[in-house]
DNA sequence: CGAAAACTTGATGGGGCTCAATGCTTGTGG
DNA sequence: CCACAAGCATTGAGCCCCATCAAGTTTTCG
């Protein structure tokens, strides 16, 4: 079911053809795609909102501002005056301690939101980068703001959307402070998985586009741990390893090895 | 500066002995304290509003939902209608693996806003279990959605409040993620000095209303790694600790050692 | 006061980190 | 288009931090 999550976005961006409709300011390039004609409708923040409510959301948004691979979406520290919504590639967020350790807290692919992070200070908490060349909308917040006052429905829905992270946030925490080396990449590649079918693509084929260090950074283990495990569940014919492509084989059987550990100590 | 952090509820709930106003529950019983005059005002929800707009959030809190020590606040799983702000007492959350580990996401103090996580779906996601006896206003988040429609300082700190859990989990996952044990600690204690310094505490002696045990899952530690590294910042003469009394003897030097093993370590 | 819970401390072992070498992939410029 | 460099990934060997197991002490609370 699906197709293939190979995700090339280079080869995808047939928008770019297409003349562009006006242009705001420099750096906002307008693209002809609209809310109310976007594929990501049902997962991004439009869902749940009537073709009304769409349109108005539509009036608010800056549609495309194109990323290239490694480019720095926001750094942080940065003001914040936007929301920004993934509408093609894929982005990570991470952390920096003050003495430059890093960790990696959360993966973006199209269809989610980003920034909330940056509500609380008015300054970006992340540094967001473009794992591969990417397409940005993004969502003035005063304005959203504003327009979510107006439209309940919207209101509503960006409140589930900020605590959607913070259980997410919850997930991660369980996973960084109870999880073994296996159950931390067993639940993140059952993670991607899901994330990927509920986007339409194959839930057991797709390509990382992070490293193996970025992935380590995230699960809170080293790039040789994560290569070890790959290793190890493709020995044990749980998963097919090839580069950044996954073949998730037994889904059930890794599945269980999230709670494994557990059972048997204690 | 402040006074010693005893926190003893029981102790100090003087609003008990005034008559109470109305009672719309039976599970709600309303105390006489008002936001307007409640001392936290300046750190809870109302921060930041007008004395016209206090008066409206007020009129939709129900104050004072009494909690013993062990009593649970949330459960997981159970519906959601309110958000919850801690008047007096500590209380924990954590989530459960499905095999019955058990990860502490967060100790709460007053003027702290809980339930942010059950708007995503409707039910909450974590236990929420009083450390000592406690009060807890009670604000239903649908009257809550509503006015801060009309009330734009409102939503915007509503706003401001959820971002600040986001941003306060990246923390903990970099914790998690990339310290070691008594880079935890350390962490932990200077995170509780700054919260109650915030509120008019000491920032150097205070009560820990928590386990080892309780500690250790937050920081992802066993009991004890805990013990074993208080024991340590006592013997270097940083801490003193006496049960769950501890007194920070060198808040610069624990600051550095937050940053410490990083530096040694590349 | 007695039992249960919480805490401390010691001994031991293992999971994952570190260091190191090699192979592979990707992108760039001649 | 190929060659080379740089980044990325794999794999091995050894070690260390922290978990585990265990025992004894202190504190809490009914």
């Amino acid at each position: 079911m699906g197709t293939p999550a190979t995700l090339h976005s280079r080869a995808d961006t047939r928008a770019t053809v297409i003349p562009m409709r006006r242009a705001e300011s420099a750096n906002v390039v307008h693209c002809p795609t609209s809310c109310q004609t976007c594929s990501l409708r049902e997962i991004c923040l439009p869902a749940g909102l009537g073709p009304h409510e769409v349109e108005q959301l539509n009036g608010i948004v800056h549609r495309k501002r194109a990323l290239k691979r490694g480019d720095y979406l926001r750094r942080a520290g940065n003001p914040m005056q936007s929301l920004y919504a993934v509408r093609t590639g894929h982005l990570k967020s991470s952390v920096l301690h003050e003495d430059g350790r890093e960790q990696v807290t959360g993966f973006h692919m199209m269809g989610e939101l980003l920034g909330m992070d940056a509500i609380a200070t008015g300054k970006h908490a992340c540094d967001v980068i473009a794992l591969e060349d990417s397409e940005i909308c993004e969502i003035p917040f005063a304005d959203f703001e504003r327009l979510s006052r107006t439209l309940p429905v919207l209101q509503q829905h960006f409140h589930r959307v900020m605590s959607r992270e913070i259980t997410r946030d919850y997930g991660i925490m369980l996973l960084l402070g109870s999880m073994r080396a296996e159950e931390r990449l067993a639940t993140f590649l059952l993670n991607l998985s899901q994330r990927f079918a509920a986007r339409g693509y194959s839930s057991t084929q797709f390509v990382l586009r992070m490293t193996r260090e970025e992935i380590g950074s995230y699960l809170g283990l080293k790039l040789e741990t994560v290569s070890r495990a790959f290793s190890r569940f493709q020995n044990d014919g749980l998963i097919t390893v090839k580069n950044k492509s996954i073949e998730i084989k037994f889904p059930e059987r890794l599945r269980a090895l999230m709670g494994e550990c557990a059972s048997t100590r204690q």
